[in-house]
RNA sequence: CGGGGCGUGGCCUAGUGGCUAAGGCGUCUGGUUUGGGACCAGAAGAUCGUGAGUUCGAGUCUCACCGCCCCGACCA
C-alpha cells in the first residue's frame, strides 16, 4: 500500500517536480522573492557535482581566482549588446555606508566586465597569453519567473575566463570546454545534445554560444552549461590588447564559460520517477542506506551485524553508507523515505538476514529487491553502483531516442513532446513565429551536423535554403 | 509586465456576520513499538498578510496596499 504526497509525473510535471524538491529535503523558498534555500541533502549533491568539475577545470590546468560581487555599473555599460542582455534582470546596490553611491554598483549577473579591465591590466605581452581563470562564486539575475534549482535570482556557478593570442585557439578552448560539461553530466548519468546556439539563443556579447542541452522526462529541454567564444567583442571594449611577436598591438580572443547548480534540477528531472528522485551514485550524498529491522530481544544482534556490514562495505569501496539508527521510525517508513530521497541502495537487515548472513538488497534504479549473502553484497557493491548508473544511463538515453522527431514541416510538431529535428534556414523572424506558435525555440545545432549538409533543402518554417539540421524543443 | 489563483500556528485545511478561531500533519516530552508511510498520553505553537472602512459585532462584507504561487514573455 503506498501513499505518496508526490504528485504523478503523467499529471502534472512542474507539481512532480516541486513535490520532489520538497519531499527529498533538498531546498524550500527564502523570505527573499525568487531566492531559495539549498538544504544540506541538496547541497550535498552540488557539492559532489562541483568536486568532479572542478577536479575536471583544474585537469586543463584553468586556475582558480575570485573577483568581488559588486561590479561598477559603468563597466556592465561598456558593451552594447551585454548591458542591453542583462540590464532588465540586474540587482542594483545604490546606497552604502549609509550614503547615497555616486557610482552605482551592480550585483554581478556574470563577470566578464568585472573581470576584463583587470585582464587588459594584466595582459601586456603575447608571452602572457594564454590566461585561462576561473571561479566559483554566486551571481544575480533578477528573474521573472524563478523555479527551484533551474532558475532561482541567485545562484552558485563556476565561470571561467580565458583570452588568448588567436581566434583559433580560442576556439578549441570553447569546444574543450564543452567536451568537460558533457563529461561532468556523464559523471551523473545524464547523455547531452552538444553543438552550437542560433543568433537568437547566443549569449549577449558573444559571437558564437555552444551549450549543452539535456532532455528530461516531460521532453522539455534544460540548457546545462555553456561556452562562448567572444571574439575581440569585449578585449574592444575593455582593452585587453598585447603586444605580439610582430611588435604590433592585437586584441585578445577571449571565451567564458559556465556550469551551474540547475544541474540539480537537470538530474531531479531527468532521473526522477513518481516515488521522487533516483541518484546516479556518483551524487548520491548517501550511496547505501541500511535500515536495521529488530525486536527487543534481537536488537543487539541486528544492530552489531548491521554495523559489521557497514564495515565491510566503507572498507571495501570507501562507499557513502548510513544506517538508519532512528528508533522512533518504522521500517516503512524509512524504506519510503530513503526512496524518495533518491538513495540507490537500501540494505535491509533484520533477524532472518543476521542469523543467515545475508542481506535484503533493493536497489532504487529498478525498484527491485533481492536476497544474497552478506559477502556477496559487499564484494559486488563497486559493480553494482556501476550497473545503477548504467541502467540510469541507459533508461534516458532510450526515453531521448524515441523523443526525438524528425519533422519537414512546422505544422508536424502538433501536440508531440520532446526535441524536434529539422532542416532551418536559421532566419532570426523565423524562429520568433515558432516560439509564438509552439512556445519553442532552437536547442541547438549539434555538432556532428555543423558540417553537414541539410537532410531537407528546404527550410521547415520559412520554405527557403536550409542551412543545417537543427533541435528545437520547449525548455527550461 | 500580461493572465489565473491564494494569503487562518512550521505545513495543509475548516470556518460563508454572533460566545473562548476548530481539526489533521509535523514538532517537543514520556512510554510502548519496529519486515512497506506505527500507537498511547501529554505539551508548545495564531495579534486570521497590512491598513482603512461598513456594522452593536469582521477571519467572514467593501476598498486600497503588500506578499506569495502557478501559466506565459525574459533568462544559466
Amino acid at each position: 500500500m503506498k501513499k505518496t504526497t508526490i504528485t504523478p509525473q503523467s499529471d502534472n510535471f512542474a507539481d512532480w517536480y516541486q513535490d520532489v524538491v520538497r519531499e527529498a529535503d533538498l531546498a524550500e523558498s527564502s523570505e527573499v522573492r525568487g531566492c531559495g534555500i539549498v538544504k544540506p541533502y541538496g547541497y550535498k549533491i552540488w557539492d559532489l557535482m562541483r568536486a568532479e568539475m572542478a577536479r575536471l577545470i583544474e585537469s586543463t590546468g584553468a586556475e582558480n581566482v575570485y573577483f568581488p560581487i559588486f561590479v561598477p555599473m559603468a563597466n556592465l555599460e561598456a558593451e552594447e549588446d551585454h548591458v542591453e542582455g542583462f540590464a532588465p534582470e540586474l540587482a542594483v546596490v545604490t546606497h552604502g555606508g549609509g550614503k547615497e553611491l555616486k557610482e552605482k554598483l551592480a550585483v554581478r549577473p556574470t563577470s566578464e566586465a568585472a573581470m576584463y579591465p583587470t585582464y587588459a591590466k594584466w595582459i601586456q605581452s603575447y608571452r602572457d597569453l594564454p590566461l585561462r581563470l576561473n571561479q566559483w562564486c554566486n551571481v544575480v539575475r533578477w528573474e521573472k519567473r524563478p523555479r527551484a534549482f533551474i532558475r532561482w535570482s541567485e545562484f552558485q556557478w563556476q565561470e571561467g575566463h580565458s583570452a588568448f593570442a588567436t581566434e583559433a585557439e580560442a576556439r578549441a578552448e570553447v569546444w574543450q570546454m564543452l567536451d568537460l560539461y558533457e563529461q561532468v553530466y556523464k559523471f551523473m548519468a545524464i547523455p547531452v545534445f552538444q553543438g552550437r546556439k542560433s543568433e537568437v539563443e547566443k549569449f549577449a556579447g558573444a559571437e558564437m554560444t555552444t551549450t549543452v542541452e539535456i532532455m528530461v522526462r516531460d521532453g522539455k529541454a534544460i540548457q546545462g552549461a555553456t561556452s562562448h567564444y567572444l571574439g575581440t567583442n569585449f578585449a574592444k571594449v575593455f582593452d585587453v590588447k598585447y603586444r605580439g611577436e610582430d611588435e604590433q598591438d592585437h586584441f585578445a580572443h577571449q571565451t567564458s564559460w559556465g556550469f551551474a547548480w540547475r544541474a540539480v534540477g537537470a538530474v531531479i528531472m531527468a532521473h526522477g520517477d513518481d516515488h521522487g528522485l533516483r541518484l546516479p551514485p556518483n551524487v548520491a550524498p548517501i550511496q547505501i542506506v541500511i535500515v536495521p529491522i529488530y525486536k527487543e530481544e534481537n536488537k543487539d544482534v541486528v544492530l552489531k551485524y548491521a554495523s559489521d556490514v557497514e564495515a565491510q562495505l566503507k572498507a571495501a569501496g570507501n562507499f557513502r553508507v548510513k544506517v538508519d539508527l532512528r528508533d522512533n521510525m518504522s521500517p516503512g517508513f524509512k524504506f519510503n523515505e530513503w526512496e524518495v530521497k533518491g538513495v540507490p541502495v537500501r540494505l535491509e537487515i533484520g533477524g532472518k538476514e543476521a542469523e543467515a548472513g545475508t542481506v535484503t538488497l533493493f536497489r532504487r534504479d529498478l525498484n527491485t529487491k533481492e536476497n544474497l549473502t552478506a559477502d556477496a553484497a559487499v564484494s559486488g557493491m563497486q559493480q553494482l553502483m556501476a550497473d545503477i548508473h548504467e541502467t540510469l544511463w541507459n533508461q534516458l538515453s532510450e526515453f531521448q531516442g524515441t523523443h526525438v522527431h524528425r519533422i519537414e514541416s512546422i505544422d508536424e510538431i502538433g501536440d508531440q513532446v520532446g526535441f524536434f529535428e529539422a532542416s532551418w534556414s536559421e532566419d532570426v523572424a523565423s524562429e520568433k513565429l515558432l516560439k509564438e506558435k509552439y512556445s519553442m525555440v532552437s536547442r541547438v545545432l549539434p555538432k556532428d551536423k555543423m558540417d553537414a549538409a541539410p537532410k531537407n533543402a528546404k527550410c521547415f518554417i520559412t520554405g527557403k535554403e536550409a542551412k543545417h539540421d537543427w533541435l528545437f524543443a520547449k525548455s527550461y
